[in-house]
DNA sequence: TTGTATGCGTTATCAG
DNA sequence: CTGATAACGCATACAA
């Protein structure tokens, strides 16, 4: 027993710098102390004398010694990682908010435990199941598929951030984006530029986003006393082809059109294809305006005319929020406004 | 003692389906066998008899057991999951590569870690740190910046997978998409069309990938007679607007050129904006290819030429290799070769 | 303020 | 083939 012990001293002493299996045992006998106390001085856990304190730190940084935060998720119960659930790993939008995320946990001795739900409420319930096996000390979902009554459900197990919804529930913070307030923007800007015959280009039907953005794109329209005409509602999926294939139906049934307001970017650039495709030129005949403003958008031909989504703030305010919700405070997080981000892809209305 | 685990086991029973603390011990105990027994079925550690594993298995759907990989992580010293570095959690060609690893990774029972080193060697080296500290299986660099030696270090101490680089070293397993073959591809492609003046557009001049495609350049240049002229050779840094300035810079000191190939499609879209901006239409002024194929490229404007890069194959290929080098098994994994996509940014130099 | 004892949920080592 | 029992590395009541 003590044998197995000893084994392992002699070989870290022998590498001296290798970072093997320093354990806290060795710390505490190299600084004359006990183990609990190591611990206390790591975790704050209680009052240490100055001297001792000293020695242990010493000690710790003399032997390079670096805490296990496997051993000490089984004892202590926290893992210090925290789940988050995303949509997908190779998407602009919530890539930047996986960048937020790590940035602001990170340096709170956080790790992030990324996974995908594809968009499919039964994939992130599995997400969830795996998170909650790898004992994530709490998860935050962005934009998810999950209802809502299982999301509070989930929030009874463990502290639980979830973005582009509004809910109420004990454990359970939510962000949401003012995507009403964004779409409202976008048409209203595409307003005071003279257009009148607006189409707009929806986001996926289950998604809470899209019909969001499509109130906006109304309300907009109703404050300027333009009637509502169904006709120029095209369904859309959030993706490219979705862009070039409503900009073909508007064309082929003949709709007329002096502006498209797409509910993303990707749809807005699959449409500013369609449109040259036809002959038609941005902004020239048609004005074009998306939503996110992924980074790429600016580069586009011609750049985009967008809202701007705060994804990388996103993910790092619902990382904090998780971390107050973990230090036991009230989450104070409050989502930046829209903003309408105006380049040349939109442009007064001629004649 | 037993008054502990008789009051979690009354718990369990009156919620019944709540993914609680079900031990392993509680299974034991309802399935009438020892702790190590189930231990065994549940790894096949060794050979149980088909009645009790019968009665085991019973036991952990009733229970809806799942084991805590914290727990086994600390015993059996393997946490069934492993670490990936990428570059960016935000890109498009990281994101599929993580994609891919997740769809490897997850079926097998691991789990992968992203972080990312925003391509510095020294935040790789923390990131390679932290990983070690969560005491991941293995580690997968997904195109880093460590030098050969840090890599051939730090496979001793656990198996490492690296894309991006060739090297050999025990436990060390490299995977490499032939870049020189996709920059002579792409250049040979234009010179086919009939293009003799060439501009390449560099990438990031610290990175191997950039100066193989810029070695495919010259090959290919060379391959057709064609002198190899320095200056037409821009330098980038992979980023839109890189293309966008090489561009400036190409027409600022009178450079002839019927086509650019970008090292890159960020930067080719970015010269295509710069050359949009100069009056100069792709593909009938000027040819432009890229190279990665981002999914976003064929809905460019006008869809983009490229190399492609199959950025999801990698990332399954690289965790598959893992899981092999963790089965220490002989990896077998092979990369795609380079593949050219035409679309309508190239065309047939014309007159 | 500090040390001792014990437990976290599994796997691994031995006996049998 | 199976069951005790001892680690794994740390945190935490409890006692001193």
């Amino acid at each position: 027993m003590t044998t197995k012990k000893r084994s392992r001293t002699e070989k870290q002493s022998s590498k001296e710098r290798g970072n093997g299996p320093v354990t806290i045992g060795m710390v505490a006998q190299v600084a004359g102390v006990s183990a609990s106390t190591v611990s206390r001085v790591l975790n704050g856990t209680a009052v240490v004398s100055d001297i001792k304190k000293q020695v242990i730190d010493n000690a710790i940084a003399k032997l390079g010694f670096v805490p296990n935060p496997i051993a000490r998720g089984l004892a202590g119960g926290r893992t210090f990682s925290i789940g988050v659930v995303t949509q997908a790993l190779d998407s602009p939008f919530y890539g930047a908010a996986m960048r937020g995320v790590e940035d602001e946990l990170l340096p709170a001795g956080y790790n992030a435990l990324f996974v995908s739900g594809h968009w499919d409420a039964a994939a992130e319930a599995r997400c969830i199941d795996v998170l909650q096996s790898r004992r994530v000390d709490g998860i935050v979902v962005l934009t998810g598929r999950l209802t809502d009554q299982a999301l509070k459900g989930y929030a009874k197990n463990q502290p639980l951030v979830v973005t582009g919804r509004t809910l109420k529930a004990p454990g359970l913070f939510t962000l949401n984006f003012d995507n009403f307030e964004g779409g409202r923007l976008a048409t209203q800007h595409l307003i005071q530029l003279g257009h009148r015959r607006i189409a707009f280009i929806t986001g996926d039907a289950g998604h809470p986003d899209a019909t969001e953005r499509l109130g906006g794109y109304r309300a907009a329209l109703k404050a300027a006393g333009i009637a509502f005409d169904q006709a120029l509602v095209i369904p859309g999926e959030y993706h490219e082809l979705s862009g070039l294939l409503a900009v073909d139906h508007l064309l082929a049934t003949n709709r007329r059109f002096t502006a498209i307001f797409a509910a993303n970017d990707q749809m807005a650039v699959g449409a500013a294809l369609g449109l040259q495709r036809r002959s038609l030129r941005v902004p020239e005949d048609v004005s074009v305006v998306g939503f996110d403003d992924l980074p790429t958008s600016q580069y586009a031909i011609p750049p985009l005319t967008s809202v701007q989504q705060p994804a990388y703030e996103l993910g790092r305010l619902a990382a904090s929020a998780m971390l107050q919700l973990l230090a036991d405070t009230k989450p104070t997080a409050e989502v930046p406004a829209p903003r309408l981000i105006a380049r040349e892809s939109s442009r007064r209305l001629q004649g």
